[in-house]
DNA sequence: CCCCTGACGTAAC
DNA sequence: GGTTACGCCAGGG
């Protein structure tokens, strides 16, 4: 049979795996996680919400894009708090990709 | 099978 | 810089 691993690993899974593998204190967009895993956006977001909280994942570090925060007030405050606790500068109501953007050169 | 909704993104206004 | 419209793909009714 083809173990191959993409066969037994729904997209969710490779996005798990990029989520957490992004450091304390960075954050990554659904975007870039979407075209790194290979998938749209909404994918990711789907694959987050299904992940839970189980799953241990540092899903306050995903943001849409321009750092805006994607999910609604309640939850959405929740992550800011998270991301201001690990040192993520905002700017308004958006966080500051250039300072703390996983994959800023 | 059709329609709506959603943790998105981009373009247009 | 905020809102609208549309494209995108998966789930649920």
């Amino acid at each position: 049979m083809p173990s191959s691993d993409d066969a037994f690993r729904p997209t969710a899974e490779r996005v798990w795996e990029i989520v957490r593998q992004i450091p304390r204190g960075c954050v990554a967009t659904y975007g870039e996680i979407g075209e790194e895993a290979d998938c749209n956006a909404r994918q990711v977001g789907w694959a987050l919400r299904r992940a839970g909280a189980g799953r241990r994942l540092p899903w306050h570090r995903v943001v849409a894009a321009q750092g805006r925060i994607a999910l609604p007030e309640a939850a959405g405050l929740e992550q800011r708090l998270r991301l201001e606790q690990e040192g993520v500068p905002f700017r308004g109501r958006r966080v500051w990709l250039d300072q703390c953007r996983r994959d800023r050169a």
